[in-house]
DNA sequence: AAAGTAAATGAATCAGTAA
DNA sequence: GTTACTGATTCATTTACTT
């Protein structure tokens, strides 16, 4: 039953902005037909935790019946919630629904029924970095994202994105044509020039998406368990509908996806059967705070400072590059009594001095075992050679093996099992 | 039926390193049991081209029977097939199936079948770039790869990688302890120094994976249209058999799987029904190559030349960024007489005429339709400036605003549709 | 000068798509 | 179905540079 807290819900046609209390099967069925733009689904997770499948005797004939029985309820539960969305949506409009590996299939079956299987256009993955665990197998890192349209007519905003650093884009801006074998080559002037063919706007969005994990200090974080970052949210609102659309939540949560649609100046209907989250929604509504945090400003590059060619002078010895600390390179994977060794590399326009300074600066509070400067080129050190402190060892990278030079001194292996 | 043209498949047990021609449905079952420790498949993938489904009554009760209706045929193959898989698999073998977004949800449900679903370990993505084209909505770039085991004690080599450059490395090698409220905080000494933790061996290998996809030209390649990168099965072995185990793939191919495995020291068994892949799959074992190319050796970001720093100068106007390219930072949108306008950023070390000449050295053979410089640094250029070439314009970062100075010339936006 | 390294260029491809 | 056409990617080759 739809037990609505919200006025005008009751008289059955909501406003374009709104939060309501109930189930969207009760909610829904009681809209007008094709109101909503974009629909997006982000349900309680289904696990199997506690629904281990029955021992099989797996010589007998293969039955598709038996496949579903343990699904039935949940994909009748959600049969039911799609197939009003379905109806609620706009010819152009667009469905997605977000679920993990232990659903996406099922989820697939359901909406390849309800949309028809044409109407499949995406799977989105959503990839993220996040804690290690001692877990025996992959580390789990993403999440599915299925994406259905109502029509082949369909609104999508195509966005664009950098070309690969290995794609030679002056290559792709030349004209082509077809040789005398059909084969298609580079056109050519009567000089042999190639001939250029005007400007490109970069590459169309792919379906893997690296987006952060919403980070669990970040202010934009409201406490709800399976709250999305707001980031992912605004790209699939923006490629999937325009503004003064309508964008449609039934599972609303805490409301991340309102808000969202409320910053990219589109409308917004959101549902949830909880009224603590009903109002933690409308709260935020009120007061958006999206998170600052440079990670997802800058981009994760950005921290990048140790980077490829200056690893590569390490390339001999077993290392983990550090790449939030300015001053610090690398960590050994060797050790000195139980402590690590700091690396950094001299760069091109610092002295050797000055890569010791910075270094030994880095390192105050860490209680390194050893620091280790790596000499890139020669330069007029005269001077300053000796001002090197003492507990800096100093690597000429040009004159022999780091590597060599490093298993010289008397550095431990690591202690195993760590 | 079997139609083995290998003399030792006739007598049903096969050597250990074997390509076997005929269906794995007939070999396998020949075979004695429990002989395999990684098994690889990579079938024909499931196309719905010439199967659009029947136009459906939307309001009608939901049935279970006819979401299989249309995948019956193809599920009952590989059901079959993953059986007799499963026969010859050892208690802590894998198997590791591989299809893309039009098949994982059927392929998983026959494998929680075969199975179990608390066999179930992990899906992995394959992700890779690749030419774009014009199709509506997003271009997809990932394949699916669904691991089971055969229990739940399997072999599994944990491989680690580096961390994420936004980690906090320096925090992770600091020892842990329990403070007075049970609360986990970093240890000290008395000193109040944090006390080091030895070293890590980096963040264990997550479920995403973005491997190069395997290039038109590259040696490793034998015409074969669906190879898969050598790189990418070897990641497999590695993570899920040990040097000796036997690595079966059931439906080889061009025998990516068996060459990845020899050169890992595997024993391997190949099965296909096309006597020209087992042909193709045998003398490629006989001649392994491997491709070692720079980009798999040093990593996509070796290629950037522009960095985010140098692109701020330009945050004014539209761009694409060109990092293949040593002399050249960007290529603007607009263009002149629909020749590219090649821009270089002056960097710290360098002067103005030399950075003009860098540019002016890259552009040729380019078809250029202007060349800009934006200084970004006062300098002695007394000397120097005269002789920057006529055809290079220097734009001043510092004195006014770029994209003001840009508009004021006369330069045409790209032509539309493009 | 010769050899070896690094950078720039070119070719081939389409578990491509659209009409 | 069949045909026509697309364009980013990556590796191999060629050219440039360094020692």
């Amino acid at each position: 039953m739809a037990s609505s807290r919200n006025l005008q819900a009751k008289t059955c046609q909501v406003p374009d902005t709104t939060v309501v209390e109930g189930d969207c099967l009760d909610i829904l069925s009681e809209q007008r037909a094709h109101f909503a733009d974009l629909v997006y689904i982000d349900p309680p997770f289904f696990t199997q935790k506690h629904h281990k499948l029955k021992t099989k005797d797996r010589s007998r004939t293969f039955s598709f019946s038996d496949l579903w029985d343990s699904h039935e309820e949940y994909a009748r539960f959600f049969f039911d919630r799609l197939q009003v969305c379905w109806q609620v949506m706009r010819p152009t409009a667009s469905l997605y629904f977000h679920c993990d590996r232990n659903a996406v299939h099922i989820v697939r079956m359901i909406l390849d029924e309800v949309f028809g299987n044409e109407n499949f256009r995406s799977e989105i993955i959503w990839t993220y970095r996040r804690w290690s665990n001692s877990r025996r197998g992959l580390l789990p890192a993403h999440q599915n994202i299925l994406c259905y349209t109502k029509s082949s007519d369909f609104t999508f905003n195509t966005i664009y994105t950098e070309y690969s650093p290995s794609t030679n884009i002056d290559q792709i801006l030349q004209q082509r044509e077809r040789d005398a074998d059909g084969k298609s080559v580079y056109k050519r002037d009567s000089h042999g020039q190639p001939i250029a063919n005007g400007s490109k706007r970069g590459v169309p969005l792919g379906d893997v998406w690296d987006i952060p994990y919403l980070n669990p200090k970040a202010r934009e974080r409201v406490g709800y368990p399976t709250q999305k970052p707001i980031l992912l949210l605004e790209r699939i609102i923006s490629l999937s509908s325009n503004p003064c659309d309508l964008v449609l939540d039934p599972f609303c949560g805490s409301g991340t996806t309102l808000v969202a649609a409320k910053m990219l100046g589109r409308k917004y209907m959101g549902i949830d059967t909880s009224r603590d989250a009903c109002e933690l929604a409308q709260s935020r509504l009120d007061n958006p705070i999206k998170s600052e945090s440079n990670l997802l400003q800058s981009g994760r590059e950005s921290y990048r400072n140790a980077d490829e060619e200056i690893l590569r002078f390490l390339h001999e010895i077993s290392f983990a590059p550090v790449q939030r600390n300015r001053g610090i390179d690398a960590i050994l994977d060797r050790e000195i009594d139980g402590k690590p060794i700091l690396v950094r590399i001299q760069r091109q326009s610092e002295t050797v001095y000055e890569c010791a300074t910075k270094l030994l600066k880095a390192s105050n509070g860490k209680d390194a075992g050893a620091l280790f400067v790596i000499k890139t080129h020669d330069e007029n050190t005269l001077g300053f050679f000796d001002a090197i402190p003492s507990n800096v060892t100093v690597f000429d990278s040009t004159s022999y093996s780091i590597g060599e030079a490093i298993k010289q001194l008397n550095i431990h292996e690591p202690l195993a099992g760590r």
